[in-house]
Order: C-alpha cells, then sequence, then structure tokens
DNA sequence: ATCCATAGCGCC
DNA sequence: AGGGCGCTATGGAT
C-alpha cells in the first residue's frame, strides 16, 4: 500500500513480489476496500503503521496481519545478521519520529501526516527487506522479528484506539483521599499546602518553595542539615522535624503533578486512557510512550483502572522473563532445568548453590545488569559455577561492548554502536601521553559500555519473547466467540468506549506484564490463551530447547488488585 | 517566549 | 557502585 495526497494506491503482489493489481482510492473508501479484502492470508505491507491503521481503525476495520516498512527497515539496516546492503536510499526509511502533537489524543487521528511514498518505492523496499531476510545469517529468526515487530504496531495503534479502561470516578476519589480536596487553578491541594506550611515553619523560611531544588538546599543546609542532594533516600537518614513533612510532600507532589487532575484530564476520555505507546521506541527494542506516560503507571493509582460491568481484567505477567531468557539464548541446560521447576531464584538455593533466595536474586540481577561489587559481585563466582554458559554469554556481551563491538539480540535486534566521543576517548587514552585521569575516564566509560551490551542482548531478547507472546494472544483473542448474545446491540452499542462490545481484548502492556479487559465469562479461555501464547512464544523462538516461561495470572475487577 | 539540561522519582 | 526508559518542575541560556 503506498499513500498519495488525498488518495491511496493499493497494490496487489504475487508470490515473488511482482504487483498483481493497483487501486486507487480515497482515504474515505480506504476502509471498505481493506475489509473487503482482508482475509487470513492478507499480509498489508505500510510504509508506516501509524500513517494508515487509526484511520481504518476508526472506521472500525482491523488487520490481522501486516508489514511495517519503517520498523522493520530499522532492524535490517542494524543487524549483525543481516550483510545484503538495504541500499542506496536508505535514509528515505530512516525518518525520525514526528514531535509529539500539541492536542489531546483523539479518537479520530485522521491521515493528516501521512508520509507520501510511491508505490514503486513500497514494493521495491518490502523486496529489498525480503531479500535482506532471506540472504540473513538466519533467516528464520529475521522474518519472526520482523513479524513480531510489525505485530507490535498494529497491537499498539489498536490499544491505543480502545484504551485502556479507566475510572475517573475511583482515581479523583484517591486523589482527593490522598491531596486533599482540589485547589483552584494554580494553588496546592489542601493537604499539600499544610505541609508545605508545615516545612517552611521547620525551616524558618516562610517563602521557601519546596519544589526549587537548590533553594530547598540551601534552606537545609541553614538549619544544620548537611545534606549534598534533596533526594529522598539521602533525606531518610536525617534527623529532624522538617524530613517527615518534606519526604510527605514530596510523595504527594509527585502523585499530583505526574498522574493527578491535569493528567487525567489530558489522557483520560470516555472512562478510557489512551496513551501513545511507541513500538521500539528504546534501543533494545521495548516499547516507549510518548505522552500519558503509560509505562510508569504508579501502583498507587493502578486501582483506577476498572473493568466495565459484567468485565474483568485478566492480568498477565511473565515472572522473571529475563533469567529465563538468558536460559534459552544460552542454551544452558542447567538453568534450563531450573526455570521448569518454576521459581528460578529458589532453585538455586534448593542446589544449594546460594544460602537465600535474596541472594540467589541479588546475583541474578547482577549477571544481567552487570554489577561489579556489593552483593551481585561477591556472589558471582558461585553464579558461574553453576551456569557457565548463561553467565558466559552476558560475559561476552559486556567484552564485546567494552571494546566497542556491538551485539545482536536471539532474533537480529543489534545495538547501536558507541558514539564518535567513546572512540575518541579510548583512543586517547591509549596514547602513551595520556594522563591517569583520562585512561581511568576510558576504563569507566569502556565498562559502561560492556554493560549496556550485557544488559541488551538480554532485554532486547525478553522484549522479542513479548512481542512474540502478544501477537500470538492476538489472534487467539480474536478467535474467541463473542460473549454478546444479541447481534443487534452489539453493532449499536459500538461506541468509542467500547469499541468491540462482547469481546476479549488486549488493553495494556508494560514489558512482560498485559491486561486483557473480556467478558466475565471468557475471563478461563483468556487466561488459557495468555498460556497458550506464552509456551508458543517459546518455541517459536527457541525452538525445541525446553524454558518454561513461567506466566502469573489474577483475574480482577481493578488492576490493584493484580499482584 | 522557547529550548535544553538536570534532579528526582515513577515503572520494568 | 547495575541496565533500559518517561515525565515534571526548575533554572539557566538563547
Amino acid at each position: 500500500m503506498a499513500l498519495l495526497d488525498g488518495s491511496v494506491e493499493v497494490a496487489e503482489l504475487t508470490a515473488d513480489l511482482d504487483i498483481h493489481g493497483v487501486t486507487t482510492v480515497g482515504w474515505d473508501d480506504l476502509p471498505a476496500l481493506v475489509a473487503s479484502r482482508e482475509s487470513a492470508s492478507s499480509r498489508w505491507v505500510w510504509a508506516d503503521v501509524r500513517d494508515v491503521y487509526p484511520h481504518l481503525l476508526s472506521a472500525g476495520v482491523r488487520v490481522q496481519r501486516c508489514c511495517d516498512l519503517r520498523l522493520c527497515h530499522a532492524i535490517l539496516a542494524g543487524s549483525t545478521y543481516v550483510e545484503w546492503a538495504m541500499g542506496a536510499d536508505d535514509a528515505r526509511w530512516r525518518q525520525p519520529d514526528p514531535p509529539a502533537s500539541e492536542d489531546v489524543p483523539s479518537l479520530l487521528d485522521l491521515p493528516g501526516g501521512a508520509t507520501d511514498r510511491s508505490l514503486a518505492e513500497i514494493v521495491s523496499e518490502h523486496r529489498r527487506q525480503q531479500q535482506a531476510a532471506a540472504a540473513s545469517t538466519h533467516p528464520e529468526r529475521i522474518r519472526l522479528l520482523l513479524a513480531a515487530e510489525s505485530a507490535g504496531a498494529l497491537i499498539a495503534a489498536e490499544m491505543k484506539f480502545g484504551g485502556l479502561p479507566w475510572s475517573e470516578q475511583v482515581h479523583d476519589r484517591q486523589l482527593t483521599e490522598v491531596l486533599g480536596p482540589r485547589s483552584l487553578p494554580g494553588g496546592r491541594p489542601a493537604k499539600l499546602e499544610r505541609l508545605v506550611e508545615d516545612i517552611r515553619e521547620q525551616l524558618g523560611n516562610p517563602t521557601i518553595n519546596p519544589d526549587s531544588q537548590p533553594d530547598l538546599l540551601r534552606a537545609l543546609r541553614g538549619v544544620g542539615i548537611g545534606v549534598q542532594s534533596t533526594r529522598q533516600g539521602e533525606l531518610e537518614q536525617v534527623q529532624h522535624p522538617v524530613i517527615a513533612p518534606l519526604l510527605e510532600y514530596k510523595k504527594m507532589n509527585r502523585l499530583l503533578t505526574a498522574n493527578g487532575w491535569a493528567w487525567m484530564a489530558a489522557w483520560v476520555r470516555g472512562g478510557r486512557f489512551h496513551p501513545d505507546y511507541v513500538p521500539a521506541g528504546v534501543v533494545t527494542g521495548r516499547w516507549a510512550t510518548r505522552g500519558g506516560g503509560a509505562l510508569q503507571l504508579p501502583k498507587q493509582i493502578r486501582s483506577a483502572v476498572v473493568a466495565d460491568p459484567g468485565y474483568k481484567l485478566v492480568v498477565a505477567d511473565a515472572a522473571q522473563l529475563e533469567p529465563r531468557i538468558l536460559a534459552a539464548m544460552s542454551r544452558d541446560e542447567q538453568m534450563a532445568r531450573a526455570s521448569r521447576r518454576g521459581d528460578l531464584y529458589q532453585a538455586l538455593v534448593d542446589e544449594e548453590i546460594m544460602d537465600t533466595r535474596a541472594h540467589a536474586k541479588v546475583a541474578m540481577l547482577g549477571a544481567l545488569y552487570g554489577a561489579t561489587s556489593g552483593g551481585g559481585g561477591q556472589l558471582m563466582p558461585r553464579l558461574i559455577r553453576a551456569y557457565p554458559k548463561a553467565t558466559g554469554l552476558v560475559e561476552d556481551a559486556a567484552r564485546r561492548g567494552e571494546r566497542g563491538g556491538v551485539v545482536t539480540t536471539w532474533l537480529g535486534r543489534s545495538s547501536p554502536p558507541p558514539p564518535d566521543v567513546w572512540h575518541a576517548a579510548q583512543r586517547r587514552a591509549s596514547q602513551p601521553e595520556a594522563t591517569a585521569a583520562e585512561q581511568q575516564a576510558a576504563r569507566r566509560q569502556a565498562r559502561d559500555w560492556g554493560r549496556f551490551t550485557r544488559n541488551f542482548v538480554v532485554q532486547g531478547t525478553a522484549a522479542e519473547w513479548a512481542l512474540c507472546w502478544m501477537a500470538n494472544l492476538r489472534k487467539l483473542l480474536a478467535a474467541l466467540p463473542s460473549a454478546t448474545t444479541d447481534e443487534s446491540a452489539a453493532d449499536i452499542d459500538q461506541s468509542a468506549a467500547e469499541p468491540r462490545a462482547g469481546r476479549a481484548e488486549l488493553v495494556y502492556f508494560l514489558h512482560d506484564e498485559v491486561i486483557v479487559h473480556t467478558p466475565a465469562r471468557l475471563a478461563g479461555e483468556v487466561e488459557q490463551a495468555i498460556r497458550q501464547a506464552a509456551a508458543e512464544a517459546g518455541r517459536l523462538m527457541f525452538g525445541s530447547f525446553e524454558v518454561n516461561f513461567a506466566v502469573e495470572i489474577a483475574v480482577v475487577d481493578d488492576y490493584g488488585q493484580a499482584k
């Protein structure tokens, strides 16, 4: 599909990617055309899901599969699995993300920013990508990654469109309970205002603004508190009457500014929270958000995520995902066996490798994140003895990063090379006239980059697993029956708040966690689908190597009840 | 008025 | 002594 001014060209491709037929339609007619051609074998090829799919969704049309050329290009262009050059017009497909829109997100995102590309350009890029994948060192993995990435783009658009069920009433009640009644614009809520007065009194400063870090630091020092920062962790060490109200103020003010009434007004409409997800917005392939902060939803307010009447939230969490991923990608039999026994940390205790579960967890996270000292560092030798292949994989990734090299996830997403300034610092430090400070700085930067590449392979592969999990789940949910028995009611009820009445739908994703909003009577089937999708994701990625990807599921009325 | 870096804290 | 993020308020720079 190519996007042109005011209209869209849609081509059908043969198996060898020749253009079989071309249709030109206006934007308004596109949804009907897509709906009429959509079938189990269709894969829509789009320059960018963000240009097309919101338009289709608002017209009530969903598609099963697509290829997002922008996202796929980014993967292929960077992957060490791919040696086939992606072509000279690379830059055309390496476009920066558009700036976040000023206005409040709308359910009727019209395709105003559609990328203008000729049909020929799209077809030739698609062909290049297919060839690049076929010629890669791991064609199956790359193809899986491209499919999963594209499915993720569809899911992100669908989740933004449908939104996360959100009770403004519950949220408002929580805010009022914690912060006190809402004040006039510009003023602080009652409880917050009282805390500020208390803080000012304790500091003997009637005008101090606790939001101003420099002023606050000076005021604290003025009453003999010798802290270096106003950070919570440092303030907690201090004995002084101002500390308690100050810490309480900081916590409450955080809630007010990040997820208070202003946030609600901006992001919640008609009982749904509509955040902007950005697939692959993180270098490792994780999703990011731009606006709404959906991936930082504080636990404090999760009880405002409330299922509709007659519905349930099925909250599923891939337990200890990253260590399980490491076990699978390193083919570490010992660790894989531990994964099948359930709790990976407890397994280290049972095998008498670690003395407590807490130690086991610290050691494992140390291996994944690159702890160099402290608890994690101390325990590392034991972990290395227990799981030589797994620890070897992350160690290799770290060494490669320290040398300025590139690492690649299981399915084929590669890390960015270190920036020029990094190389410059390493070069400078290797000169005979380098100062000790330069050498020390270079060593530190090398270790920093090694920690990044160490974590990249695991975090990135975990992100791939999560995409496969969601793509499988989306397919299984679509196959579930609608719980609405009265078909005409389903038609009438197609409001913005209930985009697909009677159906189970993915409504939230958070790295290793999903929420499905489902008619209560389908909750059991949804739960089964979630587990099946997880097992299938493991098989798709790692074949017969048996790592258990444990999923913890809670069926609840509100998100606050999960965990 | 607008842009940018930083501190601080929320999430995985 | 850790990896990856986003968001808000602040304050200095333009």
